[in-house]
DNA sequence: CAGTGGTCTAGACCACGTA
DNA sequence: ACGTGGTCTAGACCACTGT
């Protein structure tokens, strides 16, 4: 096969041949040159000017379907894809971590461990049965000697049946879970809402104050593991989301 | 090659075979039956078991690496993961889609149109130089009759130019902006505040009601496009990301 | 040193959709 | 019908690293 001339011999000299016609790809669509409909170079061609094999190539161009940058399609080709919904990457980090992150000495406090049976208003959130046996605790994580989080968290305990058996006066159920269940699913939901009456005592804020509640549910295998609202005291209490459309 | 039974007889008939092993680790994995830190069958073991080439196994495990499920290290083999920090995927919607979402009328106002150089405030959250021109808006986003977001907007004219010559009088910045610009990366800080005085005129609500503010700051090719403070009235809205480890 | 994964090749057959 | 991408093969060489 024919040896065309590189395209990048400027470039970083190192890296896989995949990875270079990918970072090449990519350059030419962030930075405009190639336009979203526009169409990007058959295989074939690829192949030729980079001087590899059909599956090098190919496999550069699935990652970048797999990034979203790119969209193919038998006999037509492939396409730099319109911006669609916005998508960021968001890290929901361990409390703790975030605490030890602002330089400031973390504990928490258990204050409530209940086991009881589900409800019909957990079938609802919860999607389990009646008289599911539930654990229910409340905790409250501090940074220094200001209270930082509220943590009110049901565990399924027909799915984490351990959990019945933990002192979670030691150990965060939030990190004990992780640490302990296979998660394949999760989901939460970001909002502000005024503090109530037993949210301001609990976080030692003014009734009415604004916080930021994060409620995840986490599933494994099709069921549902815990459920959590997460109430952050602080107004200055920040979430971070990024984004780079090629994952890299 | 030998072709011995296949590991999952009763499964999906269809689909690839590269696909077929991921599923079937990845159902491993997340029901617990394979733990972290345990070891994978190696490249050629699976090989044989599926009866199929090592670049099939390889691509399978590559994207298992990818998605975050597994590690791999030479000479010694491919390990389930550790799981590190939940990561979700957030998705941000344009503000008309969200609106018509709920089943509600959308229309804006744009209320602010400033054309001005940047000054010192904006070099440490835009990071440009003085004088630069920027585009600065405010409009606010309704749901019926009732506001449901303030947008306050500053747009790099040194990067967009054609900004400048736009009406937005009619086009929604956000909307004429992702169609218009390629973006490389978007950083998102989301929190809760008390509505000021400002706020609370803007959106027809009390003064000191929690709202959700998102702020977004977007780069193409290293340089800062656009930032956007969006605050949301509504108590009741809420931001949703959701994450699946394998990316399926 | 031996065995693992990382990458690549030069083919091949097939599914699919546009012309 | 034809050319595209989707997938796969049966090898190969190399880098790295644990024993």
């Amino acid at each position: 096969m024919a040896v065309a001339d590189q395209p990048t011999d400027d470039e970083a000299p190192s890296a896989s041949l995949n990875h270079r016609i990918r970072t090449d790809i990519t350059e030419k669509i962030v930075s405009g040159i190639w336009p979203p409909g526009h169409r990007i170079p058959f295989e074939h061609v690829l192949t030729e000017q980079y001087g590899c094999s059909r599956m090098t190539v190919n496999k550069a161009l699935s990652e970048l379907v797999r990034a979203g940058l790119i969209e193919r399609r038998r006999r037509s080709g492939s396409f730099v894809r319109h911006p669609q919904s916005q998508a960021a990457i968001l890290e929901i980090h361990d409390i703790k971590t975030e605490v030890q992150a602002l330089g400031l000495p973390y504990h928490y406090d258990l204050t409530e461990r209940l086991l009881r049976g589900a409800d019909a208003a957990d079938y609802d959130s919860f999607e389990v049965e009646t008289d599911t046996p539930l654990l229910q605790m409340t905790c409250v994580h501090f940074a220094g000697e200001r209270p930082y989080c509220l943590e009110e968290r049901l565990i399924n305990l027909a799915t984490v049946p351990e959990a019945e058996t933990i002192d979670f006066a030691d150990t965060a159920p939030g990190a004990w879970l992780i640490a302990q269940v296979p998660w394949s699913a999760a989901e939460h939901k970001i909002r502000a809402a005024s503090a109530d009456r037993a949210t301001a005592k609990a976080l030692d804020i003014a009734k009415g104050a604004a916080c930021l509640i994060v409620e995840r549910r986490t599933w494994s295998s099709g069921k549902v593991i815990t459920k959590v609202r997460l109430t952050y005291a602080t107004e200055g209490h920040t979430l971070v989301a990024r984004f780079a459309p090629s994952g890299e």
